[in-house]
RNA sequence: GGAGGGAUGGCAGAGCGGUCGAAUGCGGCGGUCUUGAAAACCGCAGACCCGCAAGGGUCCAGGGGUUCGAAUCCCCUUCCCUCCUCCA
């Protein structure tokens, strides 16, 4: 959500921005309603004080035993009464119709995120280390798990459904030591806090991160307010729903190991080969709540400690500032961290790092104050993924493979994995 | 799933249909005193909305209702506690 002021005092700023989205939103109509509603507020306010002062003056009465004159004024009161009925009736149609509308304001891109309307404009800001070189024809790591009894996603599919992928052995043990290690490594070396949130969460937190009412499609529905996760975010973010944190608990950081469950409608056939896009799927999520002056560097910050375990690995990957009209709905600014994946020949996206800036705090009502006594303000939200899994245990596969067909090991798995190299039949 | 009991300010905890935005205690903040601190004493403090302001309005889990008037009465929902049931 965005500041309601912003629509009274500059209504373009909002409109560029989503423009530059590429996003159809209802600006006006929040312009409107944002009048409607302060000008019923008014008057009916006026009537509420009139009515106030009229019981107070009947209190007194009674209490003088003048019982007429109380009867008197009470009959008054009839015309008024039913006016703020109708009133307030008609407040809370436009209350729900205003939030209705807010609610599919998208944010507005921070100045800094390069203009265009899909992935082609990202900009590539950084890269890390070289693409590996291989003597022979690199695998993927559908064939690569197949072969060496890692991944069994026919008997998922049968289990589940397609996009419901089944690690065996090793390969379970590998999936294991990926998000094992990289929860330790956020917790103990880069000073995060770790949570192990619900799995389902309720309608109010979904609103809260921003994710409903729009992408309600998205995810998976398990009862009547009742819903799957598609990220650790929404739990760990309305952690601290309509609370109010001190400058001292600033800044938050939290990371938190999940589960994950995307319907991803509408994605059918688009890159799905086997672990490329699935419906279920392991992640270290990262989230931090930061006063406003701070959440640009935190946004750096926030990358580097993902930036971190991909070097731990020794994966070839690169930054991206994603543009705007590629970015989603929430977003203030976002970098992607894509990950070479020799086998299938591509960067795959394993950690969006975004800087909501106050609009998921809007949203889900989480605010700070600066000392004892001031006036709460909106915290800055950021989270990212710190990382995802299943693409991750792709990049692994298909950037250690060996000729023969065996997968090193890398030295920052060796702890969980207890061995240094897969082979055929281990 | 069944039966009861609860939900009030940072916390604890009063609250009788009007004088309750709410006693009291603790905690917090500012003083007095003190070399400093503690103790004692005095004082100040909730959130939100509209408004330049003056001021006004709303908020006692949430939502409806009764009433001129509701923290107080009625209904619904949610959450917490106790007991039973079930269960990894």
């Amino acid at each position: 959500m965005l500041d309601r002021q912003l629509f009274r005092t500059d209504p373009d700023l909002i409109r560029r921005g989503c423009a530059r989205k590429g996003i159809e939103a209802p600006v006006d109509d929040v312009i409107r309603l944002d009048g409607e509603r302060r000008e019923l507020l008014a008057t009916l306010e006026r009537q509420q004080a009139e009515m106030n002062r009229i019981s107070k003056t009947i209190g007194q009465l009674m209490a003088q035993g003048k019982r007429e004159e109380a009867e008197a004024a009470k009959a008054h009161t009839k015309d008024l009464k039913e006016a703020i009925a109708a009133g307030e009736q008609k407040l809370r149609e436009i209350d729900a119709a205003l939030r209705d509308a807010e609610l599919l304001i998208p944010n507005l891109p921070h100045d800094s995120v390069p203009d265009g309307l899909d992935e082609t404009c990202n900009v590539v800001l950084r890269e890390w280390g070289e693409k590996p070189a291989f003597a022979f024809e690199p695998k993927a790591h559908w064939d690569l798990g197949a072969a060496l009894g890692l991944l069994d996603l026919p008997r998922g599919a049968k289990v589940a459904g397609s996009g419901f992928p089944c690690y065996v052995g090793l390969g379970a043990r590998l999936q294991r030591a990926l998000f094992q290690s990289m929860i330790e490594f956020q917790t103990r070396e880069r000073g995060y806090t770790e949570v192990y949130p619900p799995y389902l969460v309720n309608r109010a937190s979904m609103v809260g991160t921003g994710n409903f009412p729009k992408f309600e499609e998205d995810v998976y529905r398990a009862d009547e307010d009742l819903w799957l996760i598609p990220t650790a975010e929404v739990p760990v973010t309305n952690l601290y729903r309509d609370e109010i944190l001190t400058a001292e608990d600033l800044t938050l950081n939290l990371a938190a190991f999940s589960g994950c469950f995307r319907r991803e409608a509408g994605a059918a056939g688009k890159d799905t080969r086997g672990l490329l896009r699935v419906h279920q799927f392991d992640k270290v999520e990262l989230v931090k709540f930061c006063k406003p002056e701070d959440s640009y560097d935190e946004l750096e910050k926030l990358t580097a400690d993902a930036e971190a375990v991909l070097k731990a690995l020794g994966l070839h990957y690169r930054v991206v500032a994603v543009c705007a009209g590629d970015m989603g709905f929430k977003g203030a600014k976002q970098y992607d961290l894509e990950v070479w994946a020799p086998g299938v020949g591509r960067y795959l996206e394993v950690s969006s790092c975004s800087n909501f800036e106050a609009f998921q705090a809007r949203r889900a009502n989480i605010r700070f104050r600066r000392e004892q006594g001031a006036k709460p303000e909106f915290v800055h939200i950021l989270n990212g993924s710190g990382l995802a899994c299943p693409r991750l245990f792709a990049a692994v596969l298909e950037t250690y493979q060996r000729e023969d067909g065996s997968v090193d090991v890398p030295d920052f798995l060796r702890p969980w994995m207890g061995v240094e190299r897969i082979g055929p039949g281990e």
